[in-house]
DNA sequence: TTTAGATTCAAACGTACATTTCAAACAGGT
DNA sequence: ACCTGTTTGAAATGTACGTTTGAATCTAAA
């Protein structure tokens, strides 16, 4: 069943579930046109390299979610008062759960598939991403920065990467981690629940008291900057 | 100067900061021993292997910093009321630090390896570390659990790890945020910095109000709430 | 000085990789 | 049925990898 798929589908399918599970550069074409039942030459054929099939796999999902995320984005900003910390994270949780739309385990998938674009090395990932949805994210952080007066920008800037760490390990991991939470906890642990388990801790963080001056001088003279 | 230092301690030293840089499984022997200015094959006379010389390069600080910690783990069990969250991972901070004695940015160094341990996939490094450290860690639990009685044990559970992927992440793309940390910001950044900014951030986080089944049921109007 | 063990060296081994090539198979419009 | 452009196929190219080999060199005790 499934078979009449086009050959660049399988391809995608194949490379999204390697790459997941064992980053960009330890998965080979070889394995993922052996899992998908195609020549080795068809990516190549179809996609013109590697780098630019890793590109696509990408985009399938980033095509759904950025769009989405935008509106919402939009529509936070055009609101009277400031939003909350916790109102601003709660916009992620539709759309990213629509991915599971978009494929099998399309959430999961995604979010591990974004931490191996940050932790192995992919320049043209990096260029890729802030080239197409660097202005998304610049909205993000104005909504953060309006919900959060108190933050310096440069603290801002540090917490929102210290999230998208928590963020993107834990689904990396989520597989195993949900098997010892079921097995020690007897809980049934899904990607929604994982996801609505990280708000109260994401929020938290980043809204978080920053420390003076006084508290940080006892083992660091870190100059506190304001950013611009 | 400094050349005379042993062809081991130069192989470890090259290695440890390409392994850093790019990653345990992208870094090559040829790479390492160039950068070493060592032939080729002292790595698999004097470790063995590539996967004996990964765990060398981490058990280098491992030493050092293990047994540290498990005695601020014991000395806080030892206290008569229970420490706050942010004491408990305050004495994760000097020990860290004091990694910078073994070798120059040694603290670096190892939290960015640490963080490739986790994301590059690395069986044998999981094993080898539970192995020899899992003991360690079970204090740090019991120590996060009597910080936090609130917090029922399987939310614990996935606080510790979602802190485990801040940390984590953090160090693994520790370079790059640095490098957009100084451009947009003109901070200087360095790895005592990016500690002590975690710490605010992982104490709110880890002691963040649990939500109530109620609060759960839509899509996440959760409170925002004051740390501790 | 001799000698035995530890270390270094250049070279090669076998394997795996991304990519290219070009002929074969396929498709749909005429 | 014929042709045209698209897709697939098997094989080969060149490069890089971890590891092994065996001779050359060093080191220090006898």
């Amino acid at each position: 069943m499934a078979s009449k798929q086009s050959t660049q589908h399988k391809i995608l399918d194949a490379a999204q579930s390697l790459f997941a599970e064992t980053g960009f550069n330890d998965t080979s074409l070889r394995q993922i046109t052996s899992l998908a039942e195609v020549n080795l030459a068809s990516v190549n054929y179809h996609f013109g390299s590697k780098k630019e099939l890793i590109q696509a796999v990408l985009q399938r999902y980033l095509l759904v979610l950025m769009p989405r995320l935008d509106q919402e984005f939009i529509r936070l900003l055009a609101a009277q008062q400031p939003n909350s910390i916790s109102q601003v994270l709660s916009v992620f949780v539709k759309p990213l759960l629509e991915l599971n739309k978009v494929h099998q385990n399309g959430t999961r998938m995604f979010l591990q598939l974004l931490g191996r674009g940050y932790t192995d090395v992919q320049g043209h990932l990096r260029w890729f991403f802030n080239h197409h949805y660097g202005a998304v994210l610049d909205k993000l952080v104005l909504l953060v920065q309006q919900a959060c007066p108190a933050l310096p920008p440069s603290e801002l800037f540090w917490r929102l990467h210290f999230s998208l760490g928590t963020v993107v390990f834990t689904m990396a991991s989520n597989e195993a981690l949900a098997e010892i939470a079921e097995a020690d906890f007897n809980e049934n642990v899904d990607i929604e629940g994982v996801i609505l388990r990280l708000l109260p801790y994401l929020s938290a963080a980043i809204a978080a008291p920053v420390p003076t001056i006084a508290q940080f001088s006892q083992t660091a003279p870190v100059a506190a900057g304001e950013g611009r």
